[in-house]
DNA sequence: CGTCACGTTGAACATTCTCAACCCGAGTGG
DNA sequence: CCACTCGGGTTGAGAATGTTCAACGTGACG
């Protein structure tokens, strides 16, 4: 539903629930930094500001997730896999991650396949599809965009849907 | 992406955000209350229990997002259509709103069609054969279900996954 | 009585899945 | 060094699932 890359942060409020509805894997190694749940409950109480921070941050994910929602729900699988590729892709760069001309994206086919709700023997022909179609051809482990302009028109890609403002300080 | 009924809440904190990405209709007649930004910013900055409850709202909606991902990636149309009844019926008995047989819901097969990521064409069709079936009859504005433990053993649906409860206070 | 929104149905078609096979490169044990 | 295995990736063929388009029914409402 969600991936995560370098300075992401992930369920920072989870403390406040019982238990987990979810799970979180690394796919690569990773360094992951944890704030014990006293700290959480003492930031939030105590410096509004972070919490305020905190808030819209949380809302920023919802966003994606009703993103990811529409995804699943409008699009065509190569649509799909046209979207998630153009988003990692800016996200990846908007992080100083991506070494031109191509990104690294460490994910099998079984995973894509399994985070865009279709088969893996699917995702494989898509895969090939968007090869073919000379807009972007993942391989190896490594993502190349061979065509930006019509990858981003397969995917009906808005680049806007990222940068989610907050509201100026009233 | 998400249903309400009376005594539901929602968007609470977009003030925060500079706008809205998303929107809500109503489908009925229905009274809504609104928080002013103030009001509500006022409350996060001085009741930190309140602040703290409404986090965990937040994060109970989050995973209801979560379940609809799951469920327009991984369920057949048919289950698809059968979980969802069965969340609308357990969410109004809950608060009182079934009116035995069968429950008031007001939805165009347009309208369900569009939430479950589907055509309406074929949601009239799947409604056919529950009904067929003889699991569930959705008509006229009012959902029956005939029979109960077949429609949860088409859906698959967990009874438990509504319940998200929170961690006591330490 | 006409209109309009919604529901229902059929038939052809497109998309996606399933199952099964095969390929390849990287590790592993003999 | 070689055969083996194993986790991906790739491909084909047939079947299931879902869509499209177009028609018709039906009740509410002016």
């Amino acid at each position: 539903m969600a991936f995560l890359m370098p300075g992401d942060s992930c369920d920072l409020h989870v403390g406040l629930l019982a238990e987990m509805d979810h799970s979180i894997q690394t796919i690569t190694p990773a360094s992951v930094a944890t704030i014990d749940r006293e700290a959480m409950d003492a930031i939030r109480d105590t410096h509004r500001g972070v919490a305020k921070a905190m808030y819209s941050a949380q809302l920023i994910d919802e966003g994606a997730m009703r993103a990811w929602i529409t995804s699943m729900g409008r699009r065509a699988s190569i649509e799909r896999v046209a979207h998630l590729m153009c988003e990692l892709y800016l996200r990846a760069r908007n992080i100083g991650l991506v070494s031109e001309p191509s990104l690294a994206l460490p994910l099998s086919q079984l995973l894509l396949a399994d985070a865009l709700g279709m088969t893996p023997v699917h995702l494989n022909r898509v895969l090939k599809e968007l090869r073919i179609a000379g807009a972007m051809s993942l391989q190896r482990g490594s993502l190349l965009i061979t065509d930006p302009e019509k990858l981003v028109q397969i995917a009906g890609f808005d680049e806007n849907y990222l940068h989610r403002r907050l509201r100026r300080a009233s």
